[in-house]
DNA sequence: AATGAATGAGGGTTCATTCAT
DNA sequence: TATGAATGAACCCTCATTCAT
């Protein structure tokens, strides 16, 4: 009896359907867990089949991890803010706003936090260039901010990492549905974010009720 | 023949010379490779000893990695500042910059990165508990900026994670002797998390040349 | 869409048609591979059909290769040459030459090489007694020829043994297509057998290129 | 509580003895019940050890199968007659006998009669050419006997073929303890071989009980 | 203190076989 | 008739851990 944690649909769509399903509950015990302590086992169980079962879906353990890997870029790539006709800081700031708001929402195959050396080395080198696609992009959203004066000045690859870090960090800590919302995480983070980055001589984005929610309540 | 990774000394403190190199060998490979991924045979080779060896130093491999993040949380309790008179941005721009340079030094225990899960439930409250005393350092720091007006308003804890977030990724891109010095990162990390941090009303930091360098060059 | 490898007939008899081309295929697959080496997928997809369908065919692996043993066994006794007035030498020439033709060729069932052990005991039993058969028929003949004089005196079972060797191990070493055609296989290979058991005052048989081509180009 | 199959010596050459009666045991496993039918499993069971002991003494089940072919070329290899001043036949007589001898004998690593698909392609190809080595030795032989006129005209590499037949199916039928004895079994199969190279000019080879005992009875 | 040897437990993977469609 | 899906059993292999030396 297989239950597929109620997501069966009409036809021959449902194969595809069953293998985002499985994809998602992988990539959540994942980042639970780990990718070494999370047992096919494990996997199938949560989904209520068997673990030859997964077989079908699946080609081995590392290609599961692969595939979800390219999931993620590609929702990470999604995130990314492409509207003309912003500052560097704004679009910066959009995309932050999102892709920590999907990194945690509910259909989230981030993998962020998972030692990239469980996968092999020609997967790998796949992955980091999706990856480098990403940080491509929000490269270059940041040297646009610093030509066009919304983003103070500094190392462009130095500034990716640290954004990367606030961003992906959430993942550690944030819980749904406990104290805060995700819509507010992804405000706040990206407040914090670009508070970092405007310069000197810009007003400083507002923020929400965690953190910067405008005026100082001192003064 | 044992070589030990060059580290013995004279006498009785042999042992915890041993012990120490031991867990510094563990915690890089725990941190490069994940933890289940690190088998006792991996660090043992590591050290040119040989496996049933390892258990003279060490009780379990549980046991080790429970020891490593009693270590790790030492050494970032120690990098709180306790200097008196100083604003609590201040403070914290200093645990920043030296929690920072001590995660990435040659001699870090650092595992923030791992899952916890791999703790056994019991060693995971304690490790929790100690963490905790880290962060609330961090949050005793923030409140007073807040207080002061050294710092912008916000929820304290959300402030905290993000701080966090920015810290303990540089462990995932930082590698030593490649374009920037340790001393550089912790205080461009410092700036970046300062600069965020810093209220409407009140001068930033300057930072370095991989981050708020001082003036925008443009003006 | 099926494909069956070509083969459908009109009716009925469809059935047994393809039975056989699935017995031949399987044959051929376990020769190549072994039959444990061989899962019912790697024969489903040679024949273009799906694995379910085999069983439609086949009650169980093991079946499967107790028919072939079986199929093998009748091709062997078919072999047996039963002409009457011919020496003992004639007819196990004979034989040792259409036998080995029909294990190397394309039609061929023969499953020599394969271990044993892989068929149930009852089975073993069967197929057993089948060879055994067509072993008594070989050995019949020699025992004739020892009694004719057209073969060398020795003992019958060490014979058959050496001359199964001869003509089975074809299987091993022949590819068709290549430099020897089926028939100089057979004609060879007998010529072999039967000049090793021709008596010193016989005439021997002569053979043709591959061995025994006539008179010695020496002399 | 091991017992090794009572082969145990003194001091640092247990490792080879160990392994050596490893080897043989895996052969003979082999060779009754072909290689993907014997299971890590049976091995160390029959040797009365674990399954992970297995692995301090073979790196995988496939680099076993592998050693022991090279271990069963070498034996191979070892027993070509390299005795000067013998004509072709006799050097291959001799070699017959005691490849034969050495294939049946308590100690023997033969597995010819395995598929070889089971091999690695890189450690087939190694296989693959250790025995074309032996098979050239046989060759030079018959090549030589045929110059030199005691061996019948023919294709070198066809009765190289028949010559690995009688030989190699010999593991397929004989049992050590039975009706004949393995000395009986070499010299027989050596006495089948070169009654049918001899050519019609010359005297051919006495046998023995088993074949060819000298003159014919019916005389 | 140090290590080669040994093993129980467990994980990834394959496969023959069945079932529902 | 034909097939996608599902699974119990079994296998190869790894590893943390112990023991005898």
């Amino acid at each position: 009896m297989v239950r597929w944690k109620n997501a069966v649909a009409d036809q021959a769509e449902q194969r595809e359907l069953r293998q985002d399903v499985l994809y998602r509950e992988a990539a959540r015990a994942f980042r639970e867990n780990g990718y070494h302590a999370t047992s096919l086992e494990n996997i199938a169980r949560a989904l209520g089949i068997s673990k030859p079962t997964l077989y079908h879906y699946v080609k081995t353990k590392g290609d599961l991890l692969f595939q979800i890997h390219m999931a993620a870029s590609a929702q990470a790539l999604a995130s990314l803010c492409r509207e003309p006709g912003l500052s560097g800081l704004e679009r910066l700031r959009r995309t932050v706003r999102d892709y920590t708001c999907s990194t945690v929402g509910e259909d989230s195959y981030s993998v962020v936090i998972l030692e990239e050396k469980s996968l092999r080395p020609d997967q790998l080198a796949i992955v980091v260039r999706e990856r480098d696609k990403f940080e491509a992009g929000l490269r270059g959203m940041i040297e646009a901010g610093m030509r066009d004066g919304s983003i103070a000045p500094g190392e462009p690859r130095f500034v990716v990492f640290n954004v990367l870090g606030t961003m992906n960090w959430v993942t550690k800590w944030y819980r749904r549905g406990r104290d805060w919302t995700i819509d507010e995480i992804g405000e706040g983070v990206a407040a914090f974010v670009c508070r970092a980055l405007t310069p000197d001589d810009q007003p400083r984005p507002v923020g929400n009720r965690l953190f910067a929610p405008g005026a100082h309540p001192k003064s």
